[in-house]
DNA sequence: CTGAAAGCGCTTACAG
DNA sequence: CTGAAAGCGCTTACAG
C-alpha cells in the first residue's frame, strides 16, 4: 500500500491531536480560528481527505445514497432522474450508488435486503419502482430516508406528476382538435403490483372523452410498457384489430415513437392520418416533432435528492409528503385538427 | 440506531469466535465444513451482512468501483458503457459509484483528487474522457486498476474500437454507392487535449477518399461535438457554406440525427438528396432508418469491468493492453446510391 | 480447525 | 480550546 496521508499525519505535522484535526476539518466548534486555519493549510498541502470508510464506522454514516431503478433498458427516464439527483448529491459531497434491477428476482432481493443497503448508504432514492407492501415495510425498517420519484407509493414520500392530469391534458388537446376516435397505448399487462402510472393516465383520458360524450372504446386501448418496442407492438395490435383511430395518446414518448414508426410502416401518415401525443418530452422528442405532455424529469431527481439531504441534515424522518410537479403540453407537428386528412 | 446484526451476533449465536465467522462467511480455508455450514445458516437467519465500511478499514478494499464520465448531457453512450459495466460489477458484488464531470473545473479536481477517490474505490473505469498527462500521472499514483473505454490513452489500458477503421467503413460504404462529394461532421473545436476519436474517424474518411482519387475538401468538413444539437449546427454550417454534398458521414449517430433533422428543414430529402451514415448504432437509430457503423457499447463496458475485476482478483496491475472490439456496418434507409435523386 | 488480540482510520464523549 | 482514550465492525497474522 502506497503512502496514504491519514489524520495522524496531519495531526503530527500540525502539532495537535487527531481529535483537533477532526474537529477543525469538519467545521465543528471548539477550535480556535488560528488552529483551524493552520490545520486546513496543512491538510491541503498534504492532500489529506478523510477516509469515508473509517468515518462511517463510528458515525454510521457512509456519505452515500443509493439510486435504485428498474430495468436498465428503459433508459432515458431513469437516467434523467439519476442525473438530476446526482447533480445535487455530488454538490453536497455525497456519493451515489446506482442499483439497477435488471434480473428481477435476484436483484430485488439484493436491493431490498435491508441489512445490505442500510450498511452501505444513508438514504435511498427509488425511481418508478413497483413495490410490494412487504418491500415498503422493509424500506421503513431500514430506518433511512427514502424518496420515490414517479408513482405515489403508500407510506413513502414521493416526487411525481399528476398522471390523471397528464392524461387529461393530452386528451383535451386531441379533443380540442376535433378528434373523437382516440386510441390509448399504455399499461403493462404483466404488472402484478398495481403500478399506477399508466392506469392514471388512462383515467384522465377516459374522463375527458366522457366529458365530450364519447364512451372510451376498449378496442382502442392497447397495452404497452414504457419502451419504443412496446410502442411498435401497440400500433401493430391496433392495426390488427382493424380499428382506425384518428389519434393516439401514448403513455410515454418512447411508446409514441415506436407507434409512429410502425404506423408509417403501414402507410399511415403522421399527422395527416393519425395525430400522436406522448408524455415526458424525451430528449429526442423534438426530433420526431412529437407533441407531448412534458415533465422535467431531471428536476424531479433534484428535488428528491434535496429532500433526502434535508432529512439527513435534520435527522428527521421527514413527512410522507407527496410533491407534485407541474407538466406542460408542448405542441409540435405530430398532431393536427381531425378531418384534415387531405393534405 | 436500530439493531443491526453484526458479526458478533452471529458469532455468539453460533458459539464460535468472530474470526471463525469472518473466515467461514468469506469462504476462506481453515474452517470445518460443519462449522461453516452452521455459521452460514445462522447468518442467513439473522440476515447478517458484513459492513463494507468496517471491512474496508483493515483490508483497504471498499468493494466499489468508480465509473467516471464527462458531461452527463452527452447521454446515451456513457449510460450504455455504465450499464454494461454495472452489470458485471453488480454480479460480482461490487458497488458502482458514478461520477459525472459536468462542471468541468470543479468536478475534475474532485475526481482526480487521488486521495479522495483512492479511499473510496478499488478501481476506476473512465469513459471517453480527455485526460491531461498530469491526470494520467495522478491516476497511476492512485495505484488502483484503471481502464478507459473509448480512446487510447497513453499509459492506460483501454477497450475501444478502431476509429480509423470506423471512418473507413462508413466512407467505403458511401464511396461504394458512388458518392464522391462526402461531407464529414465531427471533431470538437474546443478540445485542447487532443481527444482522438473524431480525428481518427476523419483520418479513415480521408484515406478512403484519397484511395478513390478524391482529395478531401476542407469545405466539406464541419466540427461537431457528439450531440444532436451539434449535428443540427453542423448541417446548418454546411448549408451556409453553400456546399451541397451528396452524402454525409457524421462522427456519431446523434450528430447524424441532428444533421438529418436540419437537412429536412432545408428541404433536403434523405436519402434522395443526401445519404447519411453515423457511428454507434444508438438505441434509437433504427427509428431514423439510420445507416451506421455499429459498436456494442454495453459490451465494451462489460469487458472493461471484467478486466478490472481480474486485476483486482490477481492483485496484478495489469498490462497496459488495448482491447479493440469489432464494429459492423448496418445499412438502413438513410443511404442510397448517388445520382438517384429523382425518386 | 479455531481463538485472542491487535489494528485499520476515524469520531466522540469525557476530562481538563 | 484541546487531548487521551474508547469504540465503531470488521480482518488477519500469530498461537495453539
Amino acid at each position: 500500500m502506497v503512502e496514504m496521508t491519514g489524520i495522524v499525519d496531519v495531526a503530527a505535522r500540525a502539532g495537535v491531536s487527531v481529535a483537533t484535526v477532526s474537529r477543525a476539518l469538519r467545521g465543528l466548534p471548539g477550535v480556535s480560528d488560528a488552529t483551524r486555519e493552520q490545520i486546513r493549510q496543512i491538510a491541503a498541502e498534504l492532500g489529506y481527505v478523510a477516509s469515508p470508510s473509517a468515518a462511517a464506522l463510528p458515525t454510521g454514516r457512509t456519505g452515500a445514497v443509493a439510486v435504485v431503478s428498474p430495468v436498465a433498458t428503459t433508459g432515458w427516464y431513469f437516467n434523467a432522474v439519476c442525473e438530476g439527483a446526482q447533480e445535487v448529491l455530488a454538490a453536497n459531497g455525497f456519493d451515489v450508488l446506482r442499483y439497477d434491477l435488471s434480473e428481477v428476482e435476484t436483484n430485488r432481493r439484493r436491493v431490498f435486503d435491508t441489512q445490505l443497503l442500510r450498511k452501505r448508504v444513508d438514504a435511498l432514492l427509488l425511481t418508478s419502482l413497483p413495490l410490494t407492501p412487504e418491500e415498503v415495510e422493509a424500506l421503513h425498517a431500514m430506518n433511512r430516508p427514502v424518496m420515490v420519484v414517479g408513482p405515489i407509493v403508500s407510506g413513502l414520500p414521493s416526487v411525481r406528476i399528476d398522471d390523471v392530469e397528464v392524461g387529461r391534458m393530452a386528451t383535451e388537446h386531441l379533443v380540442g382538435l376535433g378528434h373523437r376516435e382516440i386510441a390509448f397505448a399504455g399499461g403493462d399487462p404483466d404488472d402484478q403490483l398495481g403500478f399506477p402510472v399508466s392506469p392514471d393516465r388512462r383515467i384522465g383520458y377516459a374522463e375527458v372523452l366522457r366529458e365530450v360524450g364519447v364512451e372510451p372504446d376498449p378496442a382502442l386501448t392497447v397495452p404497452a410498457k414504457f419502451t419504443v418496442e412496446a410502442g411498435v407492438a401497440a400500433f401493430a395490435e391496433l392495426w390488427a384489430r382493424d380499428v382506425r383511430p384518428t389519434a393516439l395518446f401514448a403513455a410515454s414518448d418512447e411508446v409514441a415513437m415506436g407507434a409512429m414508426h410502425e404506423a408509417r410502416r403501414h402507410g399511415v401518415r403522421i399527422p395527416e392520418d393519425l395525430s400522436v401525443v406522448g408524455v415526458d418530452d424525451h430528449d429526442m422528442s423534438w426530433l420526431f416533432g412529437l407533441t407531448t405532455v412534458a415533465q422535467d424529469v431531471r428536476a424531479e431527481g433534484r428535488i428528491a435528492a434535496g429532500t433526502l439531504l434535508e432529512a439527513l441534515r435534520s435527522g428527521i424522518a421527514g413527512e410522507t409528503t407527496v410533491t407534485t410537479v407541474p407538466t406542460e403540453l408542448i405542441v409540435r407537428s405530430s398532431t393536427r385538427p381531425a378531418g384534415q386528412s387531405a393534405s
